[in-house]
RNA sequence: GGGCGCUUAGCUCAGCGGGAGAGCGCUGCCUUCACACGGCAGAGGUCGCAGGUUCAAUCCCUGCAGCGCCCA
């Protein structure tokens, strides 16, 4: 073995060799309790960014300890098709051909969209490899696929057929720019200045006029009446009158309606019912008409008058001046408003009245709710619960057709007659008229309505497959706080509605990742990871460990490389321990499973029932998904423990009697170790399995049990007088080799024989035991215990002082502490007598240390 | 405006009723035969502020201040 860990070397081969073994599959695991995730599915032009490096490695951290667990793991693979952002991919290819999706027509797009997706989709499924995910590439799917297709279909139509799908006018997100309508997840709204403008509206009777005010100033065109509060006092007699529409010089009405915020502007409102949701609810209540004035570029269109033409923004400057010039204009305010931004493109969407296609959430958000609220599936943290629930109250109906041409077609025909056919297959002839004039819906619907189906369309369903069987509910869902409305509550409405169960008992929701300083990651930051090049220069095995223990639950992740640099240094630091244990044991010589020695040293016992205890304590934390927490105490065993001490210990230990327990310890401890942290570094735990162990894969071997071991109870004091006499060196600049003798005062009879051979391998020290301090000697303390150090006239006098007065200090604290309790009756009297004991032993410790302390201190005058 | 969350060592975070912790960073010493991608030792904190409950509060309650996110 190399002296240093290459984590590139050694991460090259693993990968192809777990796959060709089968391991990823649950196959492997037959007679395994199925446990089952399907990965969130990312988008198929995408590539691995370090929000997915992040997710993964939480799924695999999970899905590989389940694996060594014996369960029967299938972690589900896929892409989703990702509509607008595929269409605009491929569109881009095409215009530098010089070509538009036009020119082709829609069947050679879709062609076109395909073969994209053969030779340039789907990167990431590739880079999936790399970062080592342990997935199932033989159930990979695709929300394209026939299977998953007909699987929308049928949801499609069931709903319609339900009542629960309908096709409506209404006001939807449109984007200009995509030529589309979004679902109102897919709009960011964001705080922008802008002018809230007051525009007098004469009356007809020219009794007068009302101001309205408004941030979208061009939307007046397209006003229909003039709307306010039906208890607004400064209004009563105005309503019923008319008004002159300005520019248009239209009469419009002033109407009455609940809806009216009487706080905003003047308190009257004007009312465009086909650009903006509150105003269609106006018009509606009121029978109004309602007048598009925008074409799907966002130009105003024929019924904007003298504004035809124009961009919506030009329009909104033209108008103003207009108005001003025309004396209209009563004020001008700055005004920060919510302004809805396309979520792809970044474009100002426009609320506009269209026919689209809705799923109405109602008879769906119940059964959902009550799902979780029963506890059939749990979020963790359970925190999210609320995030959920809020979603689910306030949800409006989902506008689920898309004005594109990839994705799942709508399912639906017209006939010329009138008659809407919705069917699962194309139908011939109409069911009214006999007519086979049929044309099905242009669009096709989100992306997201075939996500919502993720869990059981990729399983099979609506077939009674294997798998469906078998791993539906799947165990574990886990994903980012920003996608439990996009996709969590919806894979719950429609698995609830549709199996009928839960998609998944468990809802593991983790946070974002965001630069060492909780900004977030953003080109124009400059402060992104690219996960790719960080597996380049360092090994996928570091960057996952980072990732992970970094990431508190359900917590944002604040990623530095320096976390990667630290992980990367782990890695070393378990190879250089594994080769330690090679030297004495040899390679491949470790037991793969149990090999726990009958009758361990006492050093053996102690890390032996550590390494229990660890165990024990780190499925506990998995079980919750505590991962960070659960590596970090493991890293923190391994390293301070298991290296910093166990491995110390051994070495006084390998040419003894003892030689062969020793050596076995450090086998199976080390390979439990290797065990324990396979799930988040899977290669170099591979790699070093190799060579220790020389038999099958750490991958596919099984999760440690360890069994309870009692560790000598002198282990404590004995680490606290090495380091009193590590730190008495230190303080006085003496060589860790430099002769010492220690005379140990043992009152109490607490040392054990195997303290010496200890003594002298780990700090050059040979104890000998009595009550009487040597001449010209100070002390240090430990327990009950007090050693004699020789001073012999080459310690400085005053950093002695010094060290001693250090520790007095701590001392002294505990001493002030506890004595305070314990001189308080109340405490005495109304605390557990277990604590009242445990702070009398404290005081009566702390006293007889500091009594020592003290005389020393006198000593050296 | 509504909701959720946060405020603990220089930085990033655990702890959440009974002796203030980790990683990184920092200081000093040590190239000891697994590792200098290392070892040993050390410095560093009135646990945001003010009240309250309790024998006991970083931890529970109330208020305040500041910060963040989501929704409108």
């Amino acid at each position: 073995m190399e002296p240093t860990c290459d984590p590139g070397a050694v991460e090259a081969d693993w990968y192809d060799r777990w796959e060709e073994a089968g391991i990823f599959t649950p196959e492997a695991n037959p007679n395994g309790e199925p446990f089952s995730i399907v990965i969130p599915p990312p988008n198929v032009t995408g590539v691995l960014h370090i929000g997915h490096a992040f997710e993964h490695t939480i799924i695999d951290t999970i899905v590989r300890r389940r694996r060594m667990m014996g369960d029967a793991v299938l972690w589900l693979p896929g892409t989703d098709h990702a509509g607008i952002a595929t269409q605009v991919v491929v569109e881009r290819t095409l215009a530098e051909e010089g070509r538009s999706r036009h020119d082709l027509g829609r069947e050679a797009f879709i062609d076109r969209v395909w073969e994209w997706k053969r030779t340039s989709g789907g990167q990431i499924t590739r880079q999936m490899r790399l970062l080592g995910d342990s997935v199932d590439w033989t159930r990979e799917r695709f929300t394209m696929d026939d299977g998953l297709s007909t699987a929308v279909r049928k949801v499609f139509v069931e709903l319609y057929d339900q009542g629960v799908i309908y096709r409506g006018h209404r006001i939807i997100n449109w984007c200009p720019q995509d030529h589309t309508a979004l679902s109102d997840l897919e709009v960011n709204h964001i705080d922008s200045p802008g002018d809230l403008t007051y525009v007098r509206y004469r009356l007809a009777d020219d009794s007068g006029h009302v101001v309205v005010a408004t941030t979208r100033l061009e939307t007046m065109l397209g006003d229909t009446a003039v709307a306010v509060h039906p208890d607004d006092e400064r209004f009563q007699d105005l309503v019923g009158k008319t008004v002159v529409l300005p520019l248009q010089n239209r009469e419009i009405p002033i109407v009455a309606d609940e809806g009216v915020e009487p706080e905003f502007g003047t308190g009257a409102v004007k009312v465009t019912p086909a650009h903006d949701p509150l105003d269609f609810d106006i018009g509606t209540r009121a029978g109004l008409e309602s007048i598009i004035i925008m074409d799907q570029d966002g130009k105003i269109n024929e019924n904007g008058g003298a504004f035809a033409g124009m961009d919506r923004f030009d329009a909104r400057r033209a108008i103003r001046e207009r108005l001003e010039a025309e004396g209209l204009v009563e004020r001008v305010e700055d005004r920060v408003h919510a302004v809805g931004h396309c979520s792809r493109c970044d474009t100002i969407v426009e609320p506009l009245l269209s026919q689209q296609w809705f799923v109405k959430v109602e008879p769906l958000v119940g059964p959902a709710m009550e799902a979780v609220k029963q506890g059939e599936a749990d979020f963790v943290p359970e925190q999210w619960e609320n995030t959920y629930f809020r979603w689910m109250e306030n949800l409006r109906d989902w506008c689920i057709s898309r004005q594109l041409w990839w994705g799942h077609r709508i399912p639906a025909w017209y006939c010329s007659c009138g008659e809407v056919v919705v069917s699962q297959n194309e139908p011939t002839i109409c069911p009214t008229c006999g007519s086979n004039d049929l044309i099905q819906d242009e669009d096709v619907l989100d992306t997201w309505f075939s996500s919502a189906l993720w869990p059981f369309s990729t399983l099979g369903w609506p077939d009674e497959t294997a798998d469906l069987e078998r791993f539906y509910p799947t165990s574990v869902l886990v994903t980012g706080y920003d996608i439990i409305s996009f996709w969590v509550s919806r894979m719950l409405m429609m698995g609830v509605h549709f199996l009928p169960d839960v998609p998944f008992r468990t809802i593991v929701i983790h946070g974002m990742v965001r630069d060492e300083f909780h900004n977030k990651m953003s080109k124009s930051r400059n402060n992104t990871v690219d996960p790719l090049e960080v597996i380049e220069g360092h090994g996928a095995d570091p960057l996952r460990l980072a990732l992970l223990q970094a990431a508190g639950p359900g917590q944002d992740v604040p990623f530095s490389m320096d976390w990667v640099e630290g992980a990367r240094k782990f890695g070393n630091k378990l190879w250089n321990a594994v080769r330690f244990v090679l030297n004495h044991t040899g390679a491949g010589s470790v037991p793969a499973d149990a090999g726990y020695p009958d009758d361990p040293s006492p050093e053996s016992a102690w890390i032996l029932g550590r390494l229990g205890e660890v165990g024990e304590r780190f499925d506990a934390l998995s079980d919750e998904y505590r991962l960070a927490d659960a590596y970090s105490m493991l890293y923190n065993f391994a390293w301070s423990e298991v290296f910093d001490w166990y491995i110390e210990l051994s070495k006084a230990l390998t040419d003894g009697p003892e030689g062969d327990e020793v050596r076995a310890t450090l086998g199976v401890v080390m390979r439990d170790v290797l065990k324990l942290f396979h799930p988040v570094i899977p290669f170099v735990t591979e790699e070093l399995w190799k060579e220790l162990v020389g038999d099958g894969f750490i991958a596919s071997s099984a999760w440690p049990v360890v069994p309870p071991v009692s560790a000598p109870p002198s282990m404590t004091t004995f680490q606290e007088l090495v380091s009193g006499v590590r730190q008495f060196r230190a303080t006085h600049g003496l060589s860790p080799r430099s002769e010492l003798k220690l005379v140990i005062d043992d009152p109490n009879g607490v040392a054990e024989a195997w303290w010496d051979r200890q003594f002298l391998s780990l700090v050059s020290v040979v104890p000998t035991y009595g009550t009487d301090a040597p001449e010209g000697s100070t002390r240090i303390v430990a327990g009950s215990l007090t050693a004699y150090l020789p001073m012999e006239g080459i310690v400085d006098v005053a950093l002695e002082k010094e060290r001693l007065n250090k520790r007095i200090a701590d001392e002294e604290d505990v001493v002030r502490k506890a004595g305070a309790k314990l001189t308080n009756a109340d405490f005495v009297d109304k605390a557990p007598s277990a604590v009242v004991e445990k702070e009398r032993g404290k005081l009566a410790e702390a006293e007889a240390k500091l009594a020592s302390l003290r005389a020393q201190l006198v000593d050296l005058g």
